[in-house]
DNA sequence: CGCCTTGTTGCGATAATTCGCAACAAGCAA
DNA sequence: TTGCTTGTTGCGAATTATCGCAACAAGGCG
């Protein structure tokens, strides 16, 4: 797996918080699943591996390991969670109402942005990952709108 | 109640669409609720004077109302999709993960981030409405992160 | 006004997500 | 290593959200 398992152990422990094995078979499932994972799938994944494991601890285990910034969240079009690996470079989505496309975004263009809020708003934007909804090129096309 | 109902009945049938009782009960409630309504409150607010009036047409409803620009769909700081009437001018929030809070956001502050996602990725966000994830003032201070 | 066409609703079944609480076990300390 | 302390998990129930399909009714037409 491409994450820095000692790393994160360490962070969590140091925050008084305990590594089990279900949190770490289902940061490996994220991070093996690849890109806006499912609660779903991730279950799907861990279960084969520890039958025991169950739906409510996935999405306890997400949630946390979000709290954590350890993964991120992303919006999907249909209004559902999926989560990824929160990597030091943040990526952001474009997400097309329509044809629920995923356009990937870099992080530099959110970051003048990012620093307008905290100055004029004292507000810390959580730039581990932001979705804007809309229409990509293709759908504005044929929409006819 | 204060939208114009007769202008939005009218759109809806040009649009080919119909304008059923349980539509205007629908987003007469979301109005009176006012900003970030849940599905949930909708539903009990409808119930008691519709009590026929299912869980599944809310959802339906609220879903349809959002297509149609007429109300804009947010995401809460949980995660979940609450709803409010669309206005001519949007407004957009900075939802606090800590304290669930909400700031917010006028739309003039997105104009040119947006402009510039529609040169650059020829992308349109619907800017209706968009929420930023973060931390608050006070609660930044607070955290002692 | 009453008849069609077809978009909508209601209902019950399913799926998705969260909750409550007792049993469990990670990690610290002796 | 053994024993506590208390954060976590599992399970089953409760909520929340979605689906499939037959019955229903909005609105155009004669």
């Amino acid at each position: 797996m491409s994450h820095n398992t000692a790393e994160i152990n360490q962070q969590l422990r140091k925050s008084g918080y305990r590594v089990t094995p279900q949190r770490q078979l289902i940061l490996d499932a994220v991070c093996q699943l690849g890109e806006h994972v499912t609660p779903e799938a991730v279950y799907d994944h861990v279960h084969r591996i520890a039958p025991t494991l169950s739906r409510a601890t996935v999405y306890r285990v997400l949630h946390f390991l979000t709290e954590q910034r350890i993964l991120a969240m992303v919006h999907m079009a249909d209004g559902r969670l999926a989560y990824e690996m929160a990597g030091p470079e943040p990526h952001h989505h474009l997400v097309c109402r329509t044809c629920d496309s995923l356009l990937e975004l870099p992080h530099s263009v959110l970051q003048s942005f990012r620093r307008a809020m905290e100055s004029q708003y004292d507000f810390e934007i959580d730039v581990s990952h932001v979705s804007f909804f809309g229409h990509c090129t293709d759908c504005r096309d044929s929409a006819g709108a």
